[in-house]
DNA sequence: AACTAATCGAGACGGTACGTCCGGTCTTGCA
DNA sequence: TGCAAGACCGGACGTACCGTCTCGATTAGTT
């Protein structure tokens, strides 16, 4: 009965927020230059996002969800997807600017870890679910490793080498599928 | 000449830094609090750090050194040490506060980046070049592999159980380090 | 042609609008709060009153009209009685929150100075002219003084005494008419 | 023991108050403006000003204290003198845009209220008082009357000439002066 | 009976000011 | 000179309110 809420709205928000993290980074983003940039006004913004870490989180992370890796036939081809696509992931300007920036957060917001984790974690882990089980399916594995470990044992060297070593991620997926590959045939048959 | 600068003073402020890291968490952390927590004035922290960055950084990261991880006879065991090195430094409240909130800022303060990547990176190739030569040495691996990757392979599994799956890093180390010995065990049966 | 405005929608907005300009008074007004006390949408306040000031004028000081005071025989008495309507219309508890109030609007809106200028000022100067003119008629006075000046002298007290010393006006009517039956008698003995 | 407050900041700011309400009015004035005419930051504001409303009452009604008005030798003198200076005070442009705009801010805030009557009030009634006392030594008065009321009499009118009837206050003192020491007078002789 | 056009409640919208909070700098008087 | 205390500037935060606009549903009065 009420008029509802403007998509172009939704839009310029989340927009702008990108650009801006792009240029200016975490720690140099303002909710008035978002509203700025986006032509809108501040309560617009309140009323969509709670806090500027949820506008950053769903402009940045939340979204810009990973399409499930295709089956390429091979266990090691589908890891180095797997790679290849959180490497795109977190090589986004806006994601690699807010990620860092919302970890520092998540401790005083329990609400949006929660969020976080399910994104970031929960639907990560159930690709890797199905990569394993066709792994299984195929004889490539025995049986399907800790799905935890593999996604940390995935996602963790990918982070690692963005943020903390800050090398480009130039030849990571084919390399870093490749070993993990090996550990994980290796695991497969000592099991 | 000149008054010398109060040692109690320094210990005083890196304490009541960490104590605030691990009650407020990085976010809630204010130079104001440190000040008052410490009973010392603003100004005698700013004589020291230039930055709250740069505390933050000093009272949880520096000094937390990672000492040399020892000789245990085999690389697996080299490397299960290693990871409970890295898990224990990670685990710390203080550290576990501040790593993430620092590494939103890094962008923003490529010296203060510089720095974070010698503590946390450098310093830890060192020992891990040292761990791989003795493998070499001792004839588990024909060549050493990339120190960057092995490094990656370590350190971004644990950050990632920790600060993203929030998970317990219990029986991490021997799990990661079982894994990772067989991935550069196969790794190098290839090359 | 078209669906005409229910009236009932015009007392609404004014009800709501005397009610809580006597619970919150002038500045914790809100035209959101108007529109929810009334039970009616904001855009039916504004097809009615071009602004805030103008709706809280048409209804704690419009409407209000002062009825011409009574030819009670005397000067003396028929000013007690003009002081006496005066301080009616101030007592109520809309028009006490809202006169100051709208004061304090007044340099922004000159054509709210205007109408409020008409209604209190012109309209009550009309009632003290033919007042005056009873008493030449009477022979209480030689010749009729100058009209604001009695203006000035009777709405200015009551104004003073009700918003400014905020004392009871209870027996200002007959001491204040009093007191400027004397004036105007003594003055006009030395004309 | 600690950096007392800067004097020359409690000037800025009362300056640019005063500017800020002439130029703009009690409406248009902002905090943000006062901040940016007076070069300081808001932080200082607030550590003298727990309110604008607070703020402008200094810088406009309180420190321009009516001086005592002088024994011009005669009651009607006294009178003349007395509405000149509150005439003077109202004039003021700082004061003439504040006065309105702070007595609509009143009921809302009874500290503020209790103030504002204080200096508008009590200070003017005691120069009243001994402006009465002279006129009773010298034989002009037998009884000194309400000072409560003569001062309605003398603010009161002064006000609504220039707030009300927005007219201008020339030879209003004279004028008004000795109307209400006609008053006085005819009241005095009959009690 | 259908059409038209202004009305209605609800609430989103752009804009702007508020008062609060911090980071980093500066100033005071004491030791 | 170092120190505790705390004032200072600058600037972002999240809230509140004004006056406008948009939605779908309701009413008249006209066809």
């Amino acid at each position: 009965m009420a008029r509802p809420r403007d998509t172009r709205v939704d839009e310029a928000i989340l927009t702008a927020t990108r650009e801006l993290l792009a240029e200016a980074g975490y720690a140099g983003l303002t909710m008035d230059a978002v509203a700025e940039r986006a032509r809108i006004g501040k309560a617009a913004i309140y009323r969509r996002h709670a806090t500027k870490q949820e506008m950053v989180f769903s402009a940045a992370v939340h979204g810009a969800d990973l399409p499930d890796p295709p089956d390429t036939g091979s266990l090691r081809g589908d890891l180095v997807a797997l790679v290849r696509e959180i490497v795109d992931h977190l090589t986004n300007p806006a994601a690699a600017a807010a990620i860092p920036g919302l970890m520092g957060d998540l401790s005083s917001s329990p609400e949006l870890a929660a969020r976080f984790q399910d994104i970031l974690v929960t639907r990560q882990q159930l690709g890797i679910e199905h990569l394993l089980d066709r792994a299984v399916a195929r004889g490539e594995l025995r049986t399907a490793p800790d799905v935890s470990l593999v996604h940390a044992l995935v996602s963790g060297p990918v982070f690692a080498v963005i943020y903390v070593q800050n090398r480009s991620p130039e030849g990571l997926p084919e390399q870093l599928g490749t070993v993990i590959h090996a550990a994980l045939a290796a695991s497969s048959q000592n099991a």
